[in-house]
Formats: C-alpha cells, sequence, structure tokens
DNA sequence: CTGAAAGCGCTTACAG
DNA sequence: CTGAAAGCGCTTACAG
C-alpha cells in the first residue's frame, strides 16, 4: 500500500540509487533522468521514510521541544514559533510537557535525544547541573535561561524592568513594590535584579520587595493586601496574572487602579488587555522567540556557524495601558 | 559515542539477538542472561535507536497531533492531555501548527502519515472530502467534529446548550439572543441547532439569532450593540472570549451583567474567571479529550478494538458564576 | 551519469 | 534458550 524507493525505480526502469540521487541531490543525474524519476515519483505519491533515510545519514529531520506547561498561552506561542520555523527547515518537531517537574524534564529530553537531531529546552525550574549533563550528550538550545557554554536565546528582562520602572517614575511614582515570581525562576532574578539595582542608582525611589508568589491569579490576590500596607503608589507584578490577581483584589478593598494606585505586569499575555482596566505591562515577542531558537538549534546542528554563540537576547517593549497612571495627588506628600 | 545494541551485545557476550530479545521480550530469554544483559544495558545507557526498531516492525512509536492554533489555549489544554497520555504509552508526540488553513492541514497530515503510527485531528475547518480523503491513508482520530466512518470525539455540545437555556429559563428569561460563531465551526451549528430545538420545544421561550461573529473579544463587542437592540434580556455567546467582549461593549454602554442582562459563555477558558463580573459558562474537559483522543487512536492502531467505535462524546457541565442573574423586574413585562 | 553493494541499528522467523 | 541470517527503506562511496 504504501510506496517505496523501490516501486519507483520499477516503474522508472532506473536503480534505487539513481530515484534517490534524482530526489536528494538532483544535479548528479542527467536531466531527461531526474525529470521522469521526479513525474513518475510524484503521481504515485512517494514519500521517502524519513527513519531509513535517518538510519544511514544519520540526521533525523526532527526536532524537540521541552516545555514546562503547554497549557500556559506563554509556551503555546513559543511552540507555535518553533513549528513554524521548524516546518519551512524541512524538520519536523516532537513535544513534551514536563509539567514543571525537573526530573520528568530530564527523563524527557534522554528518551527524545536519540530520536532527534537537536532539542529546544524551555526549562525555567530544571538544575544547572542537570541541564549541563543533557547538553553535554545532545545538541541543545536554551530558551529564557542561560548557561555557561550552552548556546540559549533569552529576553532582555532587565530591559524590559528599567523601562517599567522609568514609566512610573515619569508618572512622579517614588515608592514601587515588586510581587516577585518564584525564587527559582530564572526571569525572576533576572527582574528583580533590573529594579533593585534602578532603585539604588535614583536616589529617590525606593524599592519595597513584597515577597515571592506564584505566578497566578491568586498569587496576585495575595500580594495586594501587603501592597496597600507597604505604603507603595505603584504595584510591579511578576506577570500578568500576577498582575490581573491584584487588580481584582484592590477593586475588593475598594482600591481604584490606576486612580488610586498603579499596577503593571509581564508579558503582555492575550488576558492583559481583557482585564479592566487593561494591563500596562511589557510585550515578550515569543514566537519570534520560538523561530530564533529554531535557528540558533540549526546552526549547531548543521555546523553553520564556526564560533560560539552563547546567548542570544530578544528586545522587548513596554506597551502602556489604563493601568498606571500619575501619582495620586493626595500621595504626593508621601513620597 | 552513542551505544548501539551491538556494544550492549559485546559488553555482555552474547548475540545482539539476544540483547534484542531480554530488552523487548524478556520472557524467551533465561533469567540470568536477561539480567545480565538489562543491567548491562541500564549502566551503559543504552536506548533502542526507535528508527531502526520502526524500519522493521512498521511501527514508529509515535503519533502525530495537528492542531489549529497552538497559541489558543483551547488546544494548548488538549496538546497537554495528548502528550500525557502518549507518553505513559510509550509513544512520542510529533505536533504541527496548521493556522487555521486547510491546505496546510492537508499537506501537514500527508507528511506526517509516514512518520507516525497514526495521527489526531483537531480540525474544525477542513472540508468533509478533504479530511475523509486523508483518513483512508492514515490512521485517523478525529476531535470535535464527526465524519462517517472515520472514529472521533467531541463534547456534548447540545447537552451543554441545553443546560444554558435551562439555567437561563429558571432566572425568568424568555427572550435570549445568541451570538453565533462562524458559520464553518461544527461546533458552532451543534450548539446552535440545540439552542433553537429548546427554544421550539418550549412555547414561551424565543430564540434571537444575532448573527456570526469571529469567535474572539471583538466579536463580542460587534454583537453587544446588536443584542442591545433586539430587547432580549440574556445572551448566550459561542465562547468565553465572546462573552468577555459582550461584557465590556455592555459596560461601556451603561449596562450592568448581570443587574440589567444575562450574559453565558461556552468553553471555560482560564480567563473566564478573570473578567468581571466572572463569566457563566459550560466546562469542556479539554484535557480529558486529549487523553481519550490517544485512546481512541491506539485502539485502532493496536487493534486493540474489533467492533468500530466511531464517535466518543464527552460530557460538559455548566459553570454558573455572576455573569447571569435573575430577570429584572422592570423586564419581566416584555416576556 | 548510473548501478551494485555495503551498511545504518534494529527485529524476527528459522535452525539448532 | 540462543545465534546466524535476512531484511526493513534508504544513502553513498566505489566502480565503471
Amino acid at each position: 500500500m504504501v510506496v517505496t524507493i523501490r516501486d519507483v525505480a520499477r516503474a522508472t526502469g532506473v536503480s534505487i540509487s539513481t530515484v534517490s540521487r534524482a530526489l536528494a541531490n538532483p544535479e548528479q543525474v542527467a536531466e531527461a533522468t531526474r525529470v521522469h524519476v521526479q513525474e513518475t515519483a510524484r503521481t504515485m505519491g512517494y514519500r521517502p521514510n524519513r527513519a531509513a533515510r535517518g538510519l544511514v545519514t544519520g540526521r533525523t529531520g526532527s526536532i524537540g521541544l521541552v516545555v514546562p506547561d503547554l497549557e500556559n498561552p506563554f509556551f503555546g506561542s513559543i511552540c507555535k514559533g518553533v513549528q513554524a520555523r521548524a516546518r519551512a527547515a524541512g524538520y519536523a518537531v516532537f513535544i513534551a510537557d514536563t509539567d514543571e517537574d525537573p526530573l520528568l524534564e530530564d527523563e524527557v529530553v534522554r528518551g527524545l535525544t536519540k530520536q532527534v537531531d537537536g532539542v529546544i529546552l524551555c526549562s525555567p525550574r530544571g538544575s544547572d547541573e542537570a541541564v549541563g549533563r543533557v547538553a553535554e550528550d545532545s545538541s541543545l538550545v536554551l530558551v529564557n535561561r542561560t548557561l555557561a557554554g550552552v548556546p540559549s536565546i533569552t529576553f532582555d528582562n532587565g530591559g524590559g524592568a528599567r523601562a517599567v520602572m522609568r514609566h512610573l517614575v515619569a508618572l512622579g511614582h517614588r515608592t514601587i513594590a515588586y510581587a516577585a515570581g518564584p525564587i527559582t525562576s530564572w526571569s525572576n532574578r533576572e527582574r528583580d535584579t533590573a529594579l533593585r539595582d534602578f532603585a539604588e542608582q535614583s536616589n529617590d525611589v525606593e524599592l519595597i520587595e513584597l515577597g515571592s508568589f506564584p505566578p497566578v491569579f491568586s498569587g496576585g490576590t495575595q500580594a495586594a493586601d501587603l501592597a496597600l500596607a507597604s505604603g507603595a503608589t505603584a504595584i510591579v507584578a511578576f506577570n500578568d496574572l500576577v498582575a490581573a490577581g491584584l487588580v481584582d483584589r484592590l477593586r475588593h478593598r475598594g482600591i481604584t487602579v490606576p486612580t488610586d494606585i498603579s499596577v503593571t505586569g509581564f508579558d503582555n499575555v492575550p488576558m492583559s488587555t481583557l482585564v479592566w482596566p487593561n494591563l500596562t505591562t511589557v510585550d515578550f515577542p515569543r514566537i519570534q522567540m520560538g523561530r530564533a531558537s529554531v535557528d540558533a538549534l540549526l546552526d549547531t546542528v548543521l555546523g553553520r556557524r564556526k564560533e560560539p554563540r552563547p546567548n542570544l537576547e530578544i528586545p522587548v517593549e513596554l506597551v502602556v495601558r489604563q493601568s498606571t497612571g500619575v501619582l495620586p495627588a493626595s500621595r504626593a506628600a508621601s513620597a
């Protein structure tokens, strides 16, 4: 039922070697033969068996993509970018969801490594040691984190955090709270450090660290009361979900955003324009990151690049919407 | 660098046949040999090359998953379910995003079919003919749509629609509007039919069809003004995004949900609890659907089931939240 | 420019 | 219970 190279050879009257060449290295075959073979292959619906090809070439034509949670739209977008670019390059994509479990991640990557030419790993949780070990026996590109000696792509978290601070300061805010994400999160550390450095370098801005919260809606609910008690006039949330939780809890406490207090997020997930007020946030071009990670992987897999390219940082952009406003006059004195 | 069955055979002092058996069919090998081989294989970090195995067995150990849009959380959840169940069954998952393009879908499925044992196809857009043709030369399971002779899994859209109607009628509503989704959408047709049938069978309920809208936030924005003009006291939206757009536009028009008018969605996406008021909606257990689709595929691929199982319908559940309320007294007369 | 042959890493009748 | 051999569908030196 399924047509093989042998069927095409028989139908064309040439050897399987010639069929193989006509399809994979057309320039090695006489024009007449080439055309005939290609034509026949197409009408017969022949598609080379990739597994068989991979066995001899050592290339599978597939890449692996490992993400912590497919349900999270952040990773969904990355998948989309990876998928699109991989297809354009003729690669198929294996996907694996690690459920935020570092052990599962390790197991999954190892299971995948034989079946693919390289792996794109979105691993916010795994330890440096675990990731480093994996990098030894497979071509790896890290997304959203760095590790010495391993190519990676990250967003410019620091730049985003500074843009947020500049924006809030321009609106008159001087006492700013940060509702941090998981301490194990690389993104969180980058943002936190940039926020703190910014505050230290401007002598009249105070940064209040509210603590670490789950990176979800209820994390924001928790953080809201602490933020109010802290006396901050603006709250920087670890991400949009936390920001949404903050806004919701503040409303229940009778506080209006942005009239009474300003709130910002990170990520610019679609939801950020669905809550009211629309969230001021930092846009992370996730599809672009997905595409870039495929390029980086193919660079190393195909040996297209001689000098190692340790990390590529993707610029991000502040998106100002309705959740930030000028410092309320009544609070100006407290600053 | 990579360890093959030959390396294990050499290290163990047996033939590669025995190594193969000890690993794949342990009961065919003497206990002592089996233990020794298994032990050695493990310490050497041997993993059978799936491509090579597939070449001889005719089974790839992989399945394909084709979705219209990975960025859409609805499909992200399905992916997650598919992924989890596939891994549990020892299968790897190829993923493909068709960008809502029926032509690309066809091409992608054909490209995949050689590399996998079967395909799970989430294809709300492709024509019956196109899908039928694909079904001929690959093991297929359809998600969220049916087609004669092809196994499929769907949600009980009709049951969900009826539950919504019963709920609204119990709250006193008699004039109910439907903001429909794309007319090409199978889910939309199912919901629409059930809503209409329900209205026809109860002699005092009127269903007003507002027309077809894009299944996104702005679709709801469009529908809101039509709904208001229609005189309906409750609006059933095609999905949660449309419902969110409706609520938002109604607020801008000075209408309060649910005091003045009730709104419901479908899907129960995470966002439905982030908008205010939280949406009354119909929960679709998407992860469960992902898992069920893998089971259905393996049933046919592995021939585990003799009689064909044409369609499995997954029950759904009404989730009552804050966007629906009793019919306002001022409007009771108009019903 | 083309074909015969070897071989990629495995599984599985077939003998013993 | 175990091994030698054939073969899955391809690619690629090696001859010609």
